[in-house]
RNA sequence: GAUCUGUUCGUCUAACGGUUAAGGACACAAGAUUUUCAUUCUUGAAACAAGAGUUCGAUUCUCUUACAGAUUACCA
């Protein structure tokens, strides 16, 4: 047997993938990756009713639009297959009963009703939510409390039942994160979690130990959230496959929102995506938009997240994915939860964009245009138009509001801006710079040196003709220098613009 | 209620138990640059949750308290 690294994240397709998802997925993947392992997906689909149609496929484009595609999944396929859980479901049955002929578990035939009676009888002020364990299991319907030939007829008889693992009464699990440090519990307030559902499909607890172990996982990593129920999968370890072949824990810490928790449900509320990708809830038509619609570079994206929970211990913040991949370490990932900060965010996507390139920009910014409209662009102009404007731009769709009067002239003009001013001098001094561009030669420098050589002939200050000339062709008070925007939109389509404004007047 | 996990500027965080006025970044404020807006630059304000203990020495280790979060489903 191998010693290779093997880590695995397992969404369940609910719905759209969060950020706590995405850093999850992020943080397998480098872990991964720098010590030359796998990456596994695979699919938690075992509750049929929270199903969502589309929700699979959603997260692998999600995958693919980060860079983080996994080694293997249901879709790369690889060895260790199925990776669904619904297409495993007879392999864990098989696991469920070895653990009752052990007396690691046992059947249990409670109703519905019945545990709703239970909760509700066995309430009290000290204990508001009485759980299924050492302490009432001898009150229950189960293998335990009925006598061996009932419980046979009544399986025989196929009898709604569930297998529940039997947690001992008084012993001490621990075990070691990765992060925290060594965590331990002791046995006698967890319950008696239900392993297999009466439809036969596994719950979470099962699921992630039976497969863990098929798929040779070496080191699990999930959300904080599931260190409550840590102690159950560690006890499965020790009786079904041993402990020393458990896979190592670390429990990442939480993401939260400005208030609280991060909720994948009132995505709209904070203003700030909390998807990767956009996501439509099939049932109720509901857009919730995604980082990647709102303008993010997919490597500031990552950027963000990994730096959420962990640094390299230095001052750098900037990282590439494969600076990450070299730099990250499970052992500096903190083990305190982090609040999200939108405006930060937004900082690390200027960043980067800043330091992409005009090519790589291209195709992203001229898809942007077109979606937003914009026809006829010609690359070279684009080429041009961002480079030009890159540096003012912190979401990718600011290059639309940048941009777009290179592409079509301004249909409304800030009139305020200019009128209040605005007298025949001025009037004058463009109808004879439009003459003057006639003849002139084309760039910024020219430009700027005709223009200001013109104003000081007719006796006003360049200043005071700039902001029109910036609203004839822009429309607004906004956009790069005044002449690079001339010398971009070609002598005759400035030129146009100046008289099409000055007939506007 | 119980269990577990946390707690350094508003936010994300740095600081072999001993060079620190506790460092950086975002945000904020002031100024400079830009005769638009943004960028950029400079400067500034801003934190070790509280108490006890261990130690020659504690932001760092231990305990208690406070606060926060997670969990407490035949959901993951």
């Amino acid at each position: 047997m191998s010693n290779k690294v093997r880590v695995r994240f397992a969404p369940s397709p609910t719905g759209g993938l969060h950020l706590g998802g995405v850093r999850t997925v992020l943080y397998n993947y480098l872990f991964a990756k720098k010590h030359g392992g796998d990456f596994i997906l695979r699919i938690e689909d075992t509750d049929q009713s929270r199903y969502v149609p589309g929700a699979e496929e959603y997260i692998f484009n999600c995958l693919k639009w980060t860079g983080l595609e996994p080694d293997e999944s249901p879709v790369h396929g690889g060895n260790y297959g199925p990776y669904r859980q619904s297409e495993r479901k007879e392999t864990y049955r098989q696991y469920a009963e070895q653990l009752v002929k052990d007396g690691h578990a046992y059947y249990a035939f409670d109703t519905p009703e019945e545990l709703e009676k239970m909760r509700h009888d066995f309430k009290t002020e000290q204990n508001p939510s009485p759980q299924y364990d050492h302490t009432i299991r001898m009150k229950m319907r189960n293998s335990l409390t009925l006598s061996k030939d009932e419980t046979q007829k009544l399986l025989d008889a196929g009898t709604k039942h569930v297998i529940r693992i039997k947690l001992p009464e008084h012993e001490t699990v621990s075990f070691t994160d990765m992060i925290r440090g060594e965590v331990s519990f002791d046995t006698s307030v967890v319950d008696d979690k239900v392993l297999l559902k009466a439809d036969g499909m596994p719950t979470y607890h099962l699921a992630v130990v039976v497969d863990d172990h098929l798929m040779k996982i070496s080191h699990a990593f999930r959300g904080e959230e599931w260190l409550p129920s840590a102690p159950v999968h560690i006890l499965l370890w020790k009786y079904l496959f041993g402990i020393e072949n458990m896979p190592q824990w670390a429990h990442l810490p939480l993401i939260l929102g400005p208030n609280g928790k991060l909720s994948k449900r009132d995505g709209a509320k904070y203003g700030f995506p909390v998807f990767a990708m956009s996501w439509t809830d099939p049932k109720t038509n509901e857009l919730t938009e995604g980082f990647r619609e709102k303008g993010f570079l997919p490597e500031a994206f990552i950027n963000l997240l990994a730096l959420l929970g962990w640094n390299d211990g230095t001052e750098q913040e900037i990282f590439s994915k494969e600076e990450l991949i070299e730099k990250f370490s499970m052992e500096r990932v903190h083990s305190g939860g982090a609040k999200f900060d939108y405006e930060k965010a937004k900082w690390f996507n200027h960043e980067w964009i800043k330091r992409t390139s005009v090519d790589n920009l291209q195709l992203a910014v001229g898809s942007l245009l077109i979606e937003r409209g914009v026809t006829g662009i010609e690359n070279t102009t684009l080429e041009k138009v961002i480079a030009l404007i890159k540096e003012r731009c912190t979401l990718l769709t600011d290059f639309y509001d940048q941009s777009h009067f290179f592409f079509k002239a301004p249909e409304q003009f800030d009139l305020d801006a200019v009128k209040p001013k605005w007298n025949d001098d001025k009037k004058n001094f463009f109808l004879a710079y439009a003459g003057k561009l006639n003849q002139a030669e084309w760039n910024t420098i020219a430009l700027e040196n005709d223009f200001k050589t013109l104003a000081t002939e007719k006796n006003i200050k360049p200043g005071e003709l700039q902001l029109p000339f910036r609203i004839m062709l822009v429309g607004g008070k906004f956009g790069p220098p005044v002449f690079n925007i001339a010398e971009l939109l070609g002598k005759e389509e400035t030129i146009k613009r100046i008289n099409s404004f000055l007939s506007l007047l």
